[in-house]
This record gives structure tokens, sequence and C-alpha cells, in this order.
DNA sequence: CGCATGACCCAGG
DNA sequence: GCCTGGGCCATGC
């Protein structure tokens, strides 16, 4: 395994339960492109310990796989964590995105309450 | 060694 | 909004 996996893990494992974050942020806090993120969730093992389900796409969907369905396990842990899903299968990023490691010292502007349903 | 393949994303048109 | 092209780099053949 990579070191660059590694730290990828290192910063999944953060996220906290009953939020999400997105394979660009994700990168962003590593130092890395997205893609290397969600090969890095592809390489995991299924009874791995690193909360993967909590990495989302920048549209606030789930990504499909290589058989271009995604996959409703991962849907099925985020509404266990108290995730809300639109109609179409969105997360609404505005009200659940996790900011990384330094989002305490940011301004608690725009986390929205509530999820948009639409 | 080269080449193809991805759980992605952004800037342009 | 929807395409398109490009960048990204670990991995496998």
């Amino acid at each position: 395994m990579s070191s660059t996996y590694h730290r990828i893990y290192s910063v999944v494992n953060l996220i906290p339960a009953g939020q999400v974050t997105t394979y660009g942020q994700v990168g962003h806090v590593v130092g890395c492109p997205a893609r290397q993120v969600g090969y890095a969730m592809a390489a995991l093992e299924s009874d791995s310990s690193v909360p993967w389900h909590r990495v989302i796409n920048r549209r606030g969907l789930i990504s499909a796989r290589r058989d271009g369905v995604p996959d409703e396990r991962q849907r099925r842990l985020l509404q266990a964590e108290g995730i809300v899903f639109s109609v179409l299968g969105v997360i609404d990023l505005t009200c659940y995105s996790w900011r990384g490691p330094d989002w305490l010292f940011l301004s608690a502007e725009g986390m929205n309450p509530l999820p948009e349903i639409f």
C-alpha cells in the first residue's frame, strides 16, 4: 500500500458519523488529486474499519461502481447515521458536509440545521 | 518499458 | 443545465 493511501485513510477516519465529505475535499486535505481518493476507497477490504461510506462525490451522490451502479450498502449505512436523501438520491452537502480537520476554525455561517429536500 | 483503466473534478463552450 | 477535454497517478498487464 502506498503512503498516499495511508494518509487518505487517516483523513477518512476523522469524518464523524452523520457527516459526509467529497473525494475532492479529502484530496485537498491530503494533497492528492480527488481521483486517488476514489482508488483508495476501492482498494479497501469490505471489513475495513475505515468509514469509506462517508465519502461521496461533488454532486452529493453516491458514486457508481465499475458496473455503473451505486453501492446500496453505502446508502443504508448513511441513512442509519441519520443522513437524509432527497427523492433523487442526493445528499445536501450544505448541511452534512464535513469541512476537514480545521472546520472548528471556520465560521459557522453556511451550516444549515436542516437538509434541503427537493 | 509503454499502455489502459479507473468510487473524480474543474474550466470552457 | 449539458457535453468535452484535460489533469491527476496507482495499479495491472
